[in-house]
DNA sequence: TATTGTTATACTCTATAACTATA
DNA sequence: TATAGTTATAGAGTATAACAATA
């Protein structure tokens, strides 16, 4: 009972600190990004878009669903950033940067460079050590 | 630009492994306690619950509002988990631990014990490893 | 028949504001 | 006047189901 509740207790601080560290990190991203008036999940769709990407690939990539892409796509639209353009296939659309979107990218990613807790807090070594941990923590699953 | 991108780059690699890392280590919480018919916030209401506590406090630990708190504690209360007991100031009202509520705890702890992915993954080294890491990372705050 | 994107709708999580009882 | 808990309500985020166009 005692050593299953310090197994316990050492279970949940390491993962108390593992979720905590991941809720700072999305709060630093909101942060850096808050400036260009996004929420984060625009933000993030924006960062994906290097190239036109189908709706639906994009809702695979965001692991949500296509209806939510439909609301982000809107969303982004009204903002200007994105344009839907349509696929070989006459029932795809790809979002498409616009040019201020493109704009919009390459501020956001120079911010997020500049500003990432993982960058300014860790050496290199760190970084390393950390990417190869978190390696064996998470489960394989495409990328 | 393309310093920069390289940068952005591997912040993001970084950040994305951490928050994967960290969703998955809720999601494992969530089918850990699933079994019990517990959501993810219940169950780790109950176990913060080792002593009776008042309302305003568990709103404070979770970092969040009291009227949420009043939610929570209708929930564990339909569920038989929890009662309220008037306090000394008779303003306030504890949360505490039923019988059955009790035995839930016990069953959870046990259960989050043995299927922790930061227990089953990694070795006691690379545990301590990632904590010294994640310290790093995260701004200190209170407990 | 299956897939893409859209629409309408609904659900969960959580907060804000106003309220009451008490301090 | 300030604090504890409650109530009503509202907003964000996201999903489900039904639908039109296309494959």
């Amino acid at each position: 009972m005692s050593d299953r509740d310090a197994r316990h207790d050492q279970a949940r601080g390491l993962s108390q600190m593992l979720i905590r560290a991941a809720e700072q990190t999305k709060a630093d991203f909101a942060e850096t990004v808050a400036p260009f008036g996004l929420p984060v999940h625009l933000a993030r769709a924006v960062l994906m878009l290097t190239t036109p990407v189908p709706m639906h690939e994009l809702a695979d990539r965001l692991a949500c669903d296509r209806s939510y892409i439909t609301n982000l796509a809107d969303r982004l639209e009204e903002r200007g950033l994105v344009t839907r353009v349509p696929g070989a296939d006459r029932r795809v659309k790809l979002l498409e940067l616009t040019d201020s979107g493109l704009a919009v990218r390459s501020q956001i990613a120079d911010a997020v460079a500049e500003r990432s807790m993982v960058l300014l807090r860790l050496t290199n070594e760190e970084r390393q050590a950390l990417a190869r941990l978190l390696e064996k923590l998470v489960v394989t699953q495409r990328d």
